[in-house]
DNA sequence: TACTAAATTAGAATTATTCTAAATTAGAAT
DNA sequence: ATTCTAATTTAGAATAATTCTAATTTAGTA
């Protein structure tokens, strides 16, 4: 036993949750994580998990993702894809984009500086700021 | 015959561009480019477009819709929303997106200063920076 | 006026995602 | 250990946004 650390932290975070410790999270969990910081769509760890033998249903998957993004396990991305992207990095990050490859690609949050930003409107806090970098062959 | 110079200036890109000067397409033109910068769903559109008396077809929206954004007469934008939003502001922007409202709001691309960036991943090219500030109530 | 490529349309199809409602299970209580 | 119950899983239906198909119409040219 290797021990994966990522795997690791978030089991951990699982269970610090108020989420059941299911098989189907836990297979979910060690697939999503096996691999550092990844980005995938919703069939992408279907099959994923279809090819590690585990059956687990669409709807479970989707339930899932979602939840682990309500509770901070995992994190959501759009671009310009007609897809949502499911993220193992949990720290404030950006991305680069290719709309052909379909490619979401990180950029650490310190590679990038944000000098200037105008200020928030009336009776709205700030939530977050993405930046997308579209890019192409 | 005021002459609203939004509706003109789009016009004459259609013109301009290899599109047919169909009244479909300059219905939709009047309808978007009416009220200056905007952010429209197809289906705002859509609604928008039956308001006025005309009818288009739904599938004659998205294909205008498509193609204007293709010639530049419009701009897609996705944020952290199910529906695509077309924008009428054709300058380089950013956003305002509130979730719970659905509520795009554009940022002048002065206002927003990104003085640092990474480099392009080798071999592929920029092609915008898109800054989406999320806010909430 | 006739011609033809482009555009429009209704409606079907597709895709991603969510919902429904019935069966199963995790974890707490006995 | 056994029972209990709310949470979870699941198949399949439903929904929503968007695209496709194939027939009809039209813009712009000859
Ligand atoms: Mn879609
Ligand atoms: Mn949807
Ligand atoms: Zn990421
Ligand atoms: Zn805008």
């Amino acid at each position: 036993m290797t021990g994966n650390s990522h795997i690791q932290k978030a089991l951990k975070m699982l269970e610090n949750s108020p989420l059941k410790l299911t098989s189907q999270r836990v297979s979910l969990i060690k697939t999503l994580f096996k691999d550092g910081n990844q980005h995938f769509s919703a069939e992408d760890v279907y099959n994923k998990v279809k090819n590690t033998g585990v059956r687990i249903s669409l709807a479970t998957i989707y339930n899932c993702l979602n939840q682990f993004t309500s509770h901070g396990i995992l994190k959501m991305v759009k671009a310009s894809s007609d897809k949502v992207y499911f993220d193992t990095n949990l720290k404030s990050h950006h991305h680069f984009f290719c709309k052909a490859s379909g490619e979401l690609t990180d950029i650490d949050a310190k590679k990038v500086r944000i000098s200037k930003l105008p200020k928030i409107p009336q009776g709205k806090k700030l939530n977050s700021i993405e930046v997308i970098v579209n890019i192409s062959d």
